[in-house]
DNA sequence: AACGCGGGGAG
DNA sequence: CTCCCAGCGTT
């Protein structure tokens, strides 16, 4: 085994993760309950997001919906709505979803073991070791991206962390040291060691405990441990939108499945391989929608936006469309869009991009 | 196994 | 600007 290469025997790395954690963990709400509920909801808002951004989320679901029951019977674009900002927007569908399956099927109590947790949408082995070490005291070891890199420069692991047929390796190795007696500390304790202590970049190997054991701070590897591929570089996509208005109202859509930004709201939009939307095809998209727009109308300037994601670059531009008369209802049956007042709008869920432009251009 | 899915922070 | 952070469901 690769890990034999380090100095660092198990018992002694768990004993150091467990003197160092009291002393320097962060005061956090989730640490105080051991209500399976909270973890959860406080595990599904940290996956791929880092506590500072994810906490005020926190406070909002666990105030809005105190109970699994709460969460359960909120309209999902109110779930959406709370959601807006944090991003990959699948968590709080499955989590959403999750909620209703375990009071209907569950009695609105959560499984109480890995097994049972990971039967449920939108958690995965991370997130089932979580809570059932959390909230039950299993003895199953959490292998996020904390560990990973913790493990990886501590034992000397130079297998890709990106890739899921390394997984078992680091699995194993953390199976073997998560102690039987205190398996919840040590899941906390390796994960804020790694958020906090053995950081990505300019870790703080000068006053860290396993200094003299960490195999990657030995051979002078900490920058390059852990191994990680890289991932591909994201493709850029031209939105016009269309903000079709009338009178008070402005016409939005509810996002379908198979792209971005699932279940939010944006406008009218029309995609284009390249950055421009002649005045003509403006016209025919309006007309395409049941409108009526004459080239002599078009609303100059164009506001022009940015928008990164870590997979996409989005160049927005935004067509604001004055109707003479509404929609007829047949063409809000066929394109999908409503008819939303600005009061209205402010409560929709959606993509921080249209709700900056909403801001920053709609009054 | 590979891919798609957000948004923010540091330098 | 460029780099970094990442778990889950789908294909």
């Amino acid at each position: 085994m690769n890990h034999l290469l380090s100095s660092v025997t198990h018992p002694f790395f768990a004993k150091t993760l467990l003197e160092w954690y009291p002393r320097h963990r962060r005061d956090l709400p989730w640490r105080h309950t051991r209500d399976p509920y909270a973890i959860w909801l406080s595990e599904v808002i940290l996956q791929q997001t880092r506590v500072k951004q994810g906490l005020p989320y926190y406070f909002t679901f666990i105030n809005s919906y105190p109970t699994v029951q709460h969460l359960a019977a909120a309209p999902e674009d109110e779930v959406l709505r709370h959601w807006q900002g944090l991003g990959y927007y699948s968590r709080a569908r499955n989590m959403h979803h999750t909620a209703q399956q375990v009071v209907r099927e569950y009695d609105s109590q959560f499984p109480t073991s890995y097994a049972g947790l990971l039967q449920l949408r939108g958690v995965g082995q991370y997130t089932a070791a979580a809570i059932a070490s959390f909230a039950f005291n299993e003895q199953v070891a959490v292998l996020d991206g904390n560990v990973f890199r913790v493990l990886a420069r501590v034992f000397g692991l130079t297998q890709d962390i990106a890739a899921p047929a390394n997984r078992k390796v680091f699995q194993q190795l953390a199976d073997t040291l998560i102690p039987a007696d205190q398996p919840a500390e040590f899941n906390q304790a390796i994960m804020e060691f790694g958020a906090i202590q053995c950081t990505p970049l300019k870790p703080d190997c000068l006053f860290c405990p396993l200094q003299s054991h960490c195999y990657a701070f030995q051979h002078g590897m900490v920058s390059e441990l852990p191994v990680k591929s890289k991932a591909k570089a994201a493709r850029t996509r031209f939105f016009h939108y269309l903000v079709l208005r009338h009178a008070d109202t402005i016409y939005m859509r509810k996002r379908g499945p198979k792209d971005i930004w699932e279940g939010l709201y944006d406008f009218h939009l029309q995609e284009t391989e390249s950055g421009e939307l002649a005045a003509v095809a403006l016209v025919a998209a309006v007309e395409a929608v049941g409108g009526q727009l004459d080239l002599q109308q078009v609303e100059e300037p164009v506001q022009a936006m940015r928008h990164v994601l870590s997979h996409q670059k989005v160049e927005a531009k935004f067509h604001v469309v004055w109707l003479q008369e509404p929609l007829p209802a047949s063409s809000l049956q066929s394109t999908g869009l409503a008819a939303f007042s600005s009061s209205e709008i402010e409560e929709l869920p959606k993509p921080i991009l249209i709700a900056n432009y909403i801001s920053n251009s709609i009054k």
